[in-house]
DNA sequence: TTTGGAATGGCAATCGATTGCATGAATTTA
DNA sequence: TAAATTCATGCAATCGATTGCCATTCCAAA
């Protein structure tokens, strides 16, 4: 390992006989420096092939041109694709991206806030845990005078900067859809109600009922059904009713959906004229299966690169307090066959 | 933004009229200095909410906790996992990740190396992308004395920590199984040879036909198809062949599976009786198509852990000058319904 | 000729933590 | 009792870049 030292300003400076003041103030093109000795500085630092030491920098702008981004799973496709859309905008801000994962505890979204928090980030993007109530972590952060902005799922009475998606909006024209393709009894399976975008979701699925003047049946309403196994859980238990459901709104995921499926299937229950089924997010899989799974489109990586261009924007106007924005992405719902029940 | 000024060394020695030093040792459980002051130390610094700031300890170390990661896309399943298994582990010893994607392009990837140099990372973990075939900027990295480990997609001329699959025997035992299954026109789709996961690959599908005594059909050898468009437009040409492929093996991923897939649904070609198809990656669609693609599963999350241990441990033995650690991981050839012809 | 101001650039402090060396006290050994 | 150790702590430099303040030079206006 024979690391050669670096260079310095201090090294240019030497060689030019000047201090390093003027090298530091020439190479961040300060007007406090003659032009001549600015070229010259410049054009030494590139033969020299100077390297500004982020860390001293760093260390006494306290600022790191840093995001933290801290999501329940990197390996789950939205958010990947959402980090894939924020790596994309900061990039070319120059701007770095720490990334950490709350596996959906609570305790270890506190950890990565308080890493992040440690690292000095300049910003804090965060999708909450589900197991996350109580948000004073994040009030923390906000005290520390740190930019957050939350994104999806999100704690409402925190105000911050977010970027959402019209749950309830798209929740509506689903099951709007599933109504009008002729489907009356049209179950939920509904995710942990302490996440809002879960509530909303619910609260769309209610108004869309409403709408068309068709009752709410509780017990067509499945409480925490938002992984695959779950979904297939309450499907036993939806299609065993007296009455069972001629269609499945799993709002939680198109893994829920695809163990609606999958029981379907099973019970060799056709899908979709003897059972409608609805996910959402979009998962690459959705269009794959048979029948291919009608789902909403969250559009995940413009959904990074919003968050990405809000917090650059938000940055600009600093001196300028903003009431807290809030950016909302209207999903789109994707029509295939497993709710085609018209021809 | 009430920004309260956060707790240094000083204010602790200030008010235990003690210098700096003392502290710093405390804090860093020196053996230079009394139990009774460590404690002390250590008592107010946390009814002070003293938290260091690594900034300036990583500006005086010289390091910084911190392993970057460069990857043709985050959004890949493949690449995700790997990511998720590398954070799990990193986490708990208190490093974090820098993440870069570099869109398979070699000019990002080399603004990406450059980016976490900058950074003082202390490790650099990298599966090269598609368009790098001149490795000078690893080198550098090598040469500036920072750990390099590369994964998958490895360049085998620089000498570095390396976790591979072993992709050579994968595709044999992959091809062995198409051709014991009956298949006897085996079709390859080949991925970008200047890549040597995608030449061992090759390397295996030519041994697994020669240990059959099976001749090797040039014509059934395609070319750089390594993505659904691709492989799609692969299967086309390879089925109106007068003599036709009864298998066909996408080598590059199982995206270009996909495409072999789909039109062999178009020109309604039964799968598997007509027409073996076998992917590679295990993605999660793949046990979802009708029928299923059997295919080969690299332990991914797990490949990510490993990269993260391999670090560790070469750390804690940096004394010792290892010869290039390289690990291989055996993939495992998962079979699906898409290749079973024999029942 | 004098004065005022702009343009340059140097000095030294600062951002916090770390650490080699020195000092002085306490303890042990001869 | 004197010399030798050990132990605890302080001093000051260091890691590089940045910046407020001051000093000098030079030119233009009065």
């Amino acid at each position: 390992m024979k690391t050669k030292k670096r260079i310095t300003i201090y090294d240019i400076a030497e060689k030019l006989n000047i201090t390093a003041s003027s090298v530091s103030r020439a190479l961040n093109n300060s007007n406090h420096v003659n032009e001549a000795t600015k070229n010259l500085v410049l054009k030494t630092a590139a033969e020299l092939n100077y390297k500004r030491n982020v860390l001293a920098s760093n260390l006494r702008m306290g600022k790191t041109k840093t995001i933290g981004v801290v999501v329940p799973r990197i390996n789950q496709n939205f958010f990947s694709n959402v980090i894939a859309g924020i790596e994309d905008a900061t990039y070319q801000k120059g701007y770095n991206l720490i990334i950490c994962q709350s596996n959906e505890s609570r305790d270890k979204e506190i950890k990565c806030i308080n890493t992040l928090m440690n690292q000095h980030v300049d910003c804090i993007v965060i999708s909450v845990s589900v197991e996350s109530d109580d948000h004073s972590h994040l009030k923390n952060v906000l005290d520390q005078g740190v930019q957050l902005i939350q994104f999806d799922r999100v704690a409402d009475e925190l105000e911050t900067l977010k970027v959402i998606n019209d749950n309830e909006q798209a929740s509506m024209e689903a099951v709007t859809h599933l109504i009008e393709q002729g489907y009356k009894r049209i179950a939920l399976l509904e995710g942990p109600q302490n996440l809002n975008i879960f509530r909303q979701r619910k609260t769309g699925y209610l108004k869309a009922l409403k709408n068309f003047n068709l009752p709410v049946i509780s017990e067509l309403v499945i409480e925490n059904a938002w992984t695959k196994e779950l979904g297939a859980a309450a499907t036993r238990k939806l299609l065993s009713l007296p009455e069972p459901p001629d269609a499945i709104f799993a709002s939680t995921s198109d893994f829920s959906a695809l163990g609606v499926l999958d029981v379907a299937h099973a019970m060799h229950i056709k899908v979709p004229s003897e059972l409608g089924i609805l996910g959402y997010a979009n998962e690459p899989f959705t269009e794959l299966t048979t029948p291919s799974i009608t789902t909403i489109d969250q559009f995940s990586v413009n959904m990074g690169k919003t968050i990405a261009n809000l917090y650059f924007e938000e940055m600009e106007n600093k001196e300028v307090v903003v009431t807290p924005k809030v950016i909302s992405i209207k999903p789109e719902l994707i029509i295939r066959a497993s709710t085609r029940k018209k021809r």
